[in-house]
DNA sequence: CTGAAAGCGCTTACAG
DNA sequence: CTGAAAGCGCTTACAG
């Protein structure tokens, strides 16, 4: 393995100062056309790339992002919700269209928070996603608001926080999933997923649903809502308890798609089919989501834009400009589960 | 936002030296137990983090790793495959437990490589992970090599180059898969997938499918193989070819799972029944897998142990220890695409 | 066990 | 447009 080039030995070369080609390397417009040029050609000959670590230290920024995922810690974490693996592949493209590199972090909701990115230097800012307890989180985002950190979280709005949010408008994609199911003609919706302060965007959807049905004259069943977390699993539970709830129903709002898909496998283990006996619609529209069967409708949330707001709006923050909450609105995908397309 | 603390103010408020808190908080032994205790409660009282920049820069190391992912360049990048993002998820956790950062970049196989990372001292070693074109990986390999870069890659092994590879056993893969279908009674089988030096990973599936073939006195049938690369898209197509062939067939081998979920629709579609008139197998036990219908049988590869091993091995090859290419056995999982169990 | 000092490789005033 | 010098905040010989 070779030595490393500096840019002492680069200027060497050139016959220049160390401070000239520190320059002439960046794109100064201080420095001489020709003299950049051969400086930059020198540079390439010798492989030459700037030390990150120097350079940050003496500059103290890093053009580091840390993004922190959060997992479920009910979960095991060998499996992280798809919907957030699609939301890091959004982050990482925008982090590198703005020439950030991004540090990935998965924590546990309960751990001690690496929120030391920051403090340590290696990150300008910090994206926090993921489900978990809002109630948990509630005193540690305090806290990284405290110590003046850069940030910015995706998830639903927080009133009394100065939090800078970038999520999905829950509310309204439970309007719209509940709407698209009147309209099927249904009128016993339940509704899976927890309806509680601590699943905070799950409860905007609940909202919404509820709503909804009031909107169209239809009256809310509490005996038809039963929580459900995040997972297949939970979808799957919560449908068997609402099967074996005898409460009539005809029809499933599931507060996520992986929701959705337990409680699909539910339904075909008790023999009910979908669409024809219960209409199903799930939420994020995530890649499985069109390979179930029957195709799942369901709420899209667009994690492309959300990775680009994510990245702009910390970016904005970390340069001193005016940021603010934004709310991405959902999109229906209709597909199979609630009967062909009108 | 508060001065951040150095380990000046804290060696001033301890009453001690610099070099002194430097050791402290690093647990130097070299340190009193008391004059330790001491200086760690003061940094902690002063919320103090070691900067990175200042102690990468001094000691030359980064505690931090890159994985550099790859993208089918064919692909619009919205889509990693699910597969890479779960081998994403077990490489930050391996990480996490060994006190390692990841730095993620995506790249398109025709960037210039960012191998930067390491030039760059972002990072201590590099991840390589994706499908492409292998052949056009393989300059850049050399070029990393040649560059005394510590670096692992996720694949198939590669004959005469010094890489370093961890990856799964496709042969043995293409041959368990093809072996499952000829025990459920199937003789005429085709396979969905790159057949080639251009795709590694498919090619040694291919031949081990091959083998099985011959092995079960089955003839290879070349017009029951066709080209296909990582996405369901492609699947599809490949499939649609196939049946347009009119070469009889009652089974498919499938490169990976997206191919074989295209596979599935396509099949669907021209109203052939799965399990019944064509089995079907996969390779890599996606998620989505369990969720297709019917259910897809599929080959296992196991991405917990790739990622500890990818980051275990890329770590030992850092601190100069022996490593070597591992091959990680493949595991059948039987689920409904190739009728009920047995 | 502790301290004074050097130095990691840059960027950035400052002076010209 | 260029250079000499300071300094970012640590770690680590070196000396005691």
């Amino acid at each position: 393995m070779k030595e490393k080039a500096t840019s002492f030995d680069i200027a060497y070369k050139a016959g220049v100062s160390q401070s000239t080609v520190s320059r002439a390397l960046r794109n100064s417009p201080l420095v001489n056309e020709a003299t950049r040029e051969k400086i930059q050609a020198i540079a390439k000959e010798l492989n030459y790339k700037v030390d990150k670590n120097a350079s940050n230290l003496r500059s103290q920024q890093s053009d580091t992002i840390a993004l922190l995922l959060f997992a479920d810690p009910t979960n095991d974490d060998s499996d992280i919700n798809p919907f957030f693996l699609s939301m890091l592949g959004s982050i990482t493209r925008a982090c590198a269209k703005k020439g950030y590199d991004l540090l990935v972090s998965f924590q546990q909701a309960s751990d001690d928070w690496h929120a030391d990115f920051e403090d340590s230097n290696k990150a300008d800012g910090l994206i926090l996603l993921g489900y978990g307890d809002y109630v948990d989180y509630e005193e540690k985002l305090i806290k990284l608001l405290d110590q003046g950190t850069h940030f910015v979280r995706w998830g639903a709005e927080v009133k009394n926080l100065p939090l800078i949010s970038i999520g999905c408008d829950n509310h309204q994609g439970g309007i719209e999933m509940t709407e698209h199911l009147i309209k099927k003609g249904r009128t016993k919706l339940a509704f899976l997923g927890s309806a509680s302060s601590h699943a905070p965007e799950f409860f905007d959807r609940y909202k919404g649903h509820c709503q909804s049905l009031k909107d169209n004259g239809l009256v809310v069943n509490q005996a038809l809502q039963f929580n459900a977390l995040y997972t297949e699993e939970a979808g799957y539970q919560a449908a068997c308890k609402l099967i074996a709830g005898g409460e009539p129903f005809d029809a499933i709002c599931a507060a996520c798609d992986l929701i959705a898909i337990g409680a699909m496998r539910a339904l075909q283990e008790h023999g009910i089919s979908i669409p024809e006996q219960v209409a199903l619609v799930g939420f994020d529209d995530i890649a499985v989501a069109s390979f179930t069967f029957p195709a799942l409708t369901t709420v899209k949330q667009d994690t492309q834009l959300a990775g680009e707001l994510l990245v702009g709006t910390l970016l904005d923050l970390i340069s001193g400009e005016e940021v603010k909450t934004t709310l991405i609105p959902p999109e229906l995908v209709i597909r199979k589960s609630c009967g062909n397309e009108l």
